[in-house]
DNA sequence: AAATAAATTTAGACATGTCTAAATTAATAT
DNA sequence: ATATTAATTTAGACATGTCTAAATTTATTT
């Protein structure tokens, strides 16, 4: 298994993640900074070896075999998260670029030691759960802040599209895990919102609030 | 900086740490279980970025740029072993081969925060001594338990060569690092030894006597 | 249903790092 | 000092993963 391959699984993981039956290889190419010819190659290498299931210009999708890997591959990343934010002291917009590398360390030993470790985590920094070494997870209700009702709370459970300028703004505004949201007061005409966090007021747009993943109170 | 040369790097660092004045690609071929032929294309590559001094046919060694560099891998290399021993619990022969994978882990960020979540060890679990940011470390004299005196005693400060089978026998024989040793015979005919540790009688040869570090008590 | 547009694949090229086999240089022996 | 041997380098090839440009297939439009 070399690095692109494993890069290739993951991507197609991620995609496919939000049911979308076939990925094609335009948004595999655009997910992975790369060329639609690129991603042809590898898929044909992939499903050469039993990782995808790909039909020529129709798509992919991963086997059964190639999902487990990919999940593997996604719990490590996410457990070197927790690591580095619980262990190293990390902000949680820090970590996805090194979990990036270490999500490739080959020793499963060392995965399981590091599980343990970390408390057997089930979810990562930013709310997503951590596969088990099966490729099971915990399912958690996602309803998002946006659709939350006026004066009522709720608690954020997780981030929908955490890029780390977004997790930033996040940190600045006191906001993290676990925090109580308030809704104070929804603004039907651009859906922004006033919210209380800790005493503090926040106005946010709906681009935001779209993006928080909470769980009502 | 790719994998590779950061591999050729290291070799390069531990082949002239004996003090030999230039490596042979022949010898930076063997220690990379490589040919001499890509020792060459890469030695020659690494001379145009400066990192390393090469002249053809003559051998090679690291300039003050590379051998930052390579120290700086294996500074990376020993502190991850250092966790995986202390916060892992894996056994000391366990760790080189993982380790030789995070070493390529590229974020100084990274280092700085594990170097201190290990409270900036100065000593691998080999005893080998780890680099500072700078390249520096401790230096340690260093004397083998063959040259121990009969009937003194001594701790265990290192292995020589710490090839994980050597360490295995090791552990069977329940010998640490900071195990007191007493030499209670030597054979003056092949220079096998009697020792005695932890209350245990131990017959070793002077192979197994010449690749432990010791300091006299 | 044919023509155009968009997406996808193929062909051929390049970079990295490796190899084998041949050529060259250095070391050794007579 | 020359011949032979050993070490080293060069030349040309291959695998991986990428790219651009051209060819092909699918989707869309009229």
């Amino acid at each position: 298994m070399t690095r692109a391959e494993e890069n290739y699984l993951k991507a197609l993981y991620h995609l496919s993640d939000h049911d979308r039956e076939l990925v094609s290889t335009t948004e595999l190419a655009d997910r992975l900074d790369t060329k639609p010819s690129s991603a042809t190659d590898m898929l044909q290498k992939l499903h050469e070896k039993s990782l995808v299931a790909y039909t020529k210009y129709k798509g992919a999708k991963l086997s059964t075999k190639g999902r487990l890997k990919a999940s593997q591959i996604v719990r490590k990343h996410r457990l070197w998260e927790v690591f580095l934010v619980d262990k190293l002291d990390f902000g949680w917009e820090e970590v996805h670029k090194i979990a990036e590398q270490l999500e490739h360390i080959k020793s499963p030993k060392l995965v399981e030691r590091l599980d343990q470790f970390l408390g057997c985590p089930t979810m990562d920094p930013h709310g997503d759960p951590i596969p088990d070494q099966k490729g099971q997870m915990v399912v958690v209700q996602k309803s998002v802040l946006a659709d939350q009702a006026e004066d009522s709370s709720a608690i954020l459970m997780g981030i929908k599209d955490s890029d780390a300028e977004f997790l930033t703004y996040l940190s600045q505004k006191n906001i993290k895990l676990g925090s109580c949201i308030t809704v104070l007061d929804k603004e039907p005409f651009d859906h922004s919102m006033t919210i209380e966090i800790d005493g503090q007021i926040h106005f946010i747009s709906k681009i935001i609030s779209n993006n928080l993943y909470v769980q009502a109170l």
